[in-house]
RNA sequence: GGUCCGGUGGCGGAACUGGCAGACGCGUUGGACUUAAAAUCCAAUUCCAUUAAACCGGAGUGAGGGUUCGAUUCCCUCCCGGACCACCA
């Protein structure tokens, strides 16, 4: 018998494969067709783990499994390359970023050919080819056409380390993410996207996005987090005694509690807030304060969002704010735990319902009053409520300082004026009535979600395709002249002077006006790396075109991607912002549909054997080409997917591989047998077969692959049994005892049995196993089957629902609920028929001695339950 | 603190819509083969009690309660773990 090997099988397949072109992608549109997409790596410096590639297994999986399906199926793969940690490796290693990055492609490459996926290179793209992102390019001045796409000067955040702006979504716990620095805020100019606009559409289609895991939708909805809310027109005044006295400044507060108006007792400003720059306001302790303006500025953002951080605050001193409500003037602070970019950087303060506003009250002995009675609980009933009108104000905050609790669930109004006696929902609603109704205030949603910081102070990334002109301003480059090219430079650190190092290639800054022709800067700053990443499945469709981003009837076929599969970690930052991109392609015409991805599903992660993650600091980082070459990729392909479900992370075990491998040695054992088939499947080989057909078949569909392993384990473990019911068997004691009571197994059946399977059935075993082990499964059909052409260009087994039906089935017997026997009954059999075969087994029959039987169930196929008094 | 997800043998995990808990794999133990080892093959493997061996029996899916003829599955309370967000008013 011939032994399996694995390094011939493979290396000869991926041969043929490729003289084949096996995998190439053609526009046959008649097929319907498939997008099944992964997430494109960033080629790194270290290559691939073995935790890489388990999502491009998966996705191969299915891509084998619908080309036999008949689809016309694209499964492509590219390089998300521009970025810091190229960049980086570049400064320390002197070497260009663009040469590194094309090495570490051609290490990536390899890696990914060896496991034999269906990518078809032809269509390979790269975010740092000039090809590709003239595209970004030209996306982001639409952008800017559409009022999209702005410059502003606000405050950013800003990594001292990486010397660069950053957006809120590259931060992780307040720090840099790529480098763990503390970030600063600093005021720069930046490019921005004004993808807020898009915020309400971003939420509400997240409700057409069924094959989206709700996971996934959930991590959006909070980025996004939208709250529905009131602005509210305080003003300041600045003398206490003159009050009602003008001039008084306007203050807008953004709330979502409306309905606690009548208990604000201050009212708090982030120290950022412009008004307090207003000269007219008269600041007794203005020292003081503008003290406090500047500590702030100072601080990190990590300082000052420190939760376990004592709040601090300075009061206003001589300024009052007063509320609209019933004219009250409150105090007036500003602290830092109010954030300058949320709302209007301003807030209405209710320490009876809020536990921020509390416990600053608490520190700086402020009044607390009680609006809200957690007493009537909205879990009472109406006719409750309307009994309370005054209701117990013990649960909530107390005046005096020394006791009570803060409040901020919903209850009942009090104190409150016109709304005393409304439940929370009713008392907003019709709060938010009144302060339009008088001119004070409005309906308002608030996002947590920011404008795009689009700028990098970087050299590795897409150059922004701007220039400024003295006269015409910032004006676009001309779409002729798209690209504009990242130059050579010599130097590529940062400046460490806010500007990108492209800032000193003057031959490169130093242009002509678009406009007017006269001299002109280029913009020096390059985009964020979430550029390319935004509309990369949209260039598979039609990678080489040069006119268009994408042809738009290539990509009426192609889109949306059917199925998506990548990093949880994208929740709220790829996916956002590939999202927004899309819709706004969709909305200047150019793509047919407003969602990207139809069905998304996230890859668990594969950890070391040590159960750390897989690293070089650790020296735990198991490396597939190692694998490869001495289990086979088919090996290592099965046990990823078996190793647990799909989106679960779990250990690398190199044990557990073993078994995978054994499985794979049992199929080549049972194809050498090939000759010795039967004419026929026995019966039950014939069932499960199909049984298996239809499991794998289903499971592929939902990606719980780690059970279409397991099935096929199962069907193999039975094939050999009944094949060789000597070698699985021979060497078993029956126990004595049990041969007097029962028939032992006849002895001596040397040759293969009846009940085996068949040569056509083992095929049609070989087509479900070959999504799996495309190599193995290949070498069987052609070479010991017989077959021509690839066995991907069969066509996917159908079960027969005939054969899956049992005939005999085991009847649970329970008494009680408890199981008490199994009795093996036709499948059809009726209850009275159930009840009579189960009367006669004899556990059954001990059970029901001297008892009265209650009631029956009857699951029919399932279960008996005979319910005793 | 918020939101979401999860907790099943020694380990990874399975279990349709509420219906035999522990499939499949690893590990372990015993056996066959071998001069021997590895590999391979066969068998056992939740715990407790009982037994020469077994049947039979009891407990059991983080803890406690509930709904139900019946709960790993549904509901409530709590504990633990993970992911994401986090002073977002």
């Amino acid at each position: 018998m011939e032994k399996y090997n694995h390094q011939e099988i493979e290396a000869k397949w991926h041969k043929k494969w490729d003289e084949e072109k096996l995998y190439q992608v053609g526009e046959d549109k008649s097929r319907p067709k498939y997008y099944v997409l992964d997430m494109f790596p960033y080629p790194s410096g270290a290559g691939l783990h073995v935790g890489h590639p388990k999502g491009y297994i998966a996705t191969d999986i299915l891509a084998r499994m619908k080309m036999m399906g008949g689809f016309n199926v694209l499964h492509p793969m590219g390089w998300d390359a521009f970025g810091l940690p190229a960049e980086n490796f570049a400064l320390k290693n002197k070497v260009h970023p663009a040469t590194q990055t094309a090495k570490n492609v051609v290490t990536y490459k390899s890696q990914l050919q060896k496991i034999g996926l269906t990518y078809d290179w032809d269509r390979e793209i790269n975010t740092t080819d000039p090809e590709y992102y003239k595209w970004t390019q030209w996306a982001f001045i639409k952008m800017w056409e559409k009022g999209l796409a702005y410059e502003s000067t606000a405050p950013i955040i800003w990594c001292p380390s990486c010397q660069t702006g950053l957006a809120m979504e590259d931060l992780e716990e307040g720090r840099c993410e790529r480098c763990g620095s503390e970030i600063e805020r600093k005021p720069m100019k930046q490019w921005v996207i004004k993808i807020t606009a898009y915020a309400d559409r971003l939420l509400n289609d997240l409700d057409k996005l069924s094959g989206w895991e709700d996971s996934i939708k959930e991590m959006q909805k909070n980025w996004i987090g939208r709250s529905e809310g009131a602005e509210i027109n305080f003003s300041l005044v600045c003398h206490p005694e003159r009050s009602g006295a003008e001039p008084r400044d306007p203050l807008k507060v953004f709330t979502t509690r409306p309905d606690t108006l009548f208990g604000v007792t201050y009212v708090v400003l982030a120290p950022e807030h412009e008004i307090i720059k207003n000269e007219k306001l008269i600041i007794k302790n203005k020292k003081e304060v503008d003290q406090y303006i500047n500590e702030a500025k100072k601080k990190s953002d990590l300082q000052r969002t420190d939760l376990n951080k004592d709040k601090t605050g300075v009061k206003l001193e001589g300024v009052m704010a007063v509320n609209p409500a019933n004219g009250e003037e409150v105090p007036v602070f500003i602290a830092d735990y109010v954030l300058p970019n949320y709302g209007t950087g301003a807030i209405m303060a209710v320490p009876a319902h809020d536990e921020r506003d509390f416990e600053f009250a608490r520190k700086y002995d402020l009044p607390i009053k009680t609006v809200v009675s957690s007493f009537c609980h909205p879990e009472r009933s109406d006719s409750e409520v309307k009994d309370l009108k005054i209701a117990d104000p013990s649960r909530g905050a107390q005046d005096d300082k020394g006791g009570g609790d803060v409040f901020c669930d919903d209850g009942v109004n009090i104190n409150s004026d016109f709304l005393n006696g409304l439940k929370t929902a009713e008392a907003k609603k019709k709060m938010i009535e009144w302060l339009e109704k008088e001119g004070k205030g409005k309906m308002k949603v608030n996002y947590k979600l920011n404008d795009w910081v689009f700028s990098r102070q970087r050299y590795w990334g897409e150059p922004i395709p701007f220039v400024h002109c003295a006269k015409c301003g910032t004006v676009p480059v001309a779409e002729k002249d798209l690209p504009v090219r990242l130059p050579e430079v010599e130097h590529y650190e940062p400046t460490g002077t806010g500007e990108s190092p492209l800032a000193n290639i003057s031959d490169w800054v130093n242009t002509t006006c678009p406009k007017c022709g006269g001299q002109a800067k280029r913009e020096t700053n390059t985009m964020p790396q979430w550029a390319g990443s935004s509309w990369y499945y949209l260039r598979y469709i039609d990678p080489k075109n040069s006119q268009a981003l994408v042809d738009k009837e290539k990509e009426k076929y192609w889109s949306p991607v059917d199925f998506y599969v990548g990093g949880a970690e994208h929740a709220t930052r790829h996916l956002i912002y590939a999202r927004f991109w899309h819709k706004f392609l969709f909305d200047i015409g150019a793509v047919n549909y407003d969602e990207p991805f139809t069905r998304l599903q996230h890859v668990g992660l594969i950890i070391g054997e040590d159960g750390r993650k897989m690293s070089k600091r650790w020296g735990n980082v198991i490396n597939p080409d190692d694998i490869i070459e001495k289990f086979g990729a088919d090996a290592m392909r099965v046990y990823e997917m078996f190793m647990g479900p799909f989106g679960a992370s779990c250990a690398w075990s190199t044990n557990g591989l073993t078994g995978a491998r054994k499985f794979l040695d049992h199929v080549w054992a049972i194809s050498e047998s090939i000759e010795q088939r039967t004419e026929n499947s026995g019966k039950e080989i014939s069932s499960l077969l199909h049984k298996t057909i239809k499991k794998i078949s289903e499971d592929i569909a939902e990606f719980k692959l780690n059970t279409c392993v397991s099935a096929m384990m199962i069907l193999t473990n039975e094939i050999e049994k009944k094949t060789h019911p000597v070698s699985r068997g021979s060497n078993y004691r029956y126990p004595p005892r049990l041969a007097e009571l029962g028939t032992p197994p006849a002895e001596g059946n040397s040759h293969p049995s009846q009940e085996g399977i068949s040569r056509e059935d083992f095929a049609k075993f070989i087509q479900i196993l070959a999504p799996f082990a495309p190599h193995l499964a290949e070498e069987i059909w052609q070479e010991k089957l017989g077959n021509q052409a690839s066995v991907f260009k069969s066509v996917w087994p159908k079960f027969d629902p005939e054969l899956i039906k049992d005939e005999t089935i085991n009847l649970i017997v329970q008494i009680n609920g408890k199981l008490r026997a199994t009795i093996s009954v036709p499948a059809e059999i009726s209850q009275n028929e159930a009840i009579n075969s189960a009367r006669e087994n004899d556990n059954v029959k001990k059970w029901l001695v001297g008892k009265e039987i209650s009631k029956i169930i009857f699951v029919p196929g399932k279960l008996l339950n005979i319910v005793l008094k």
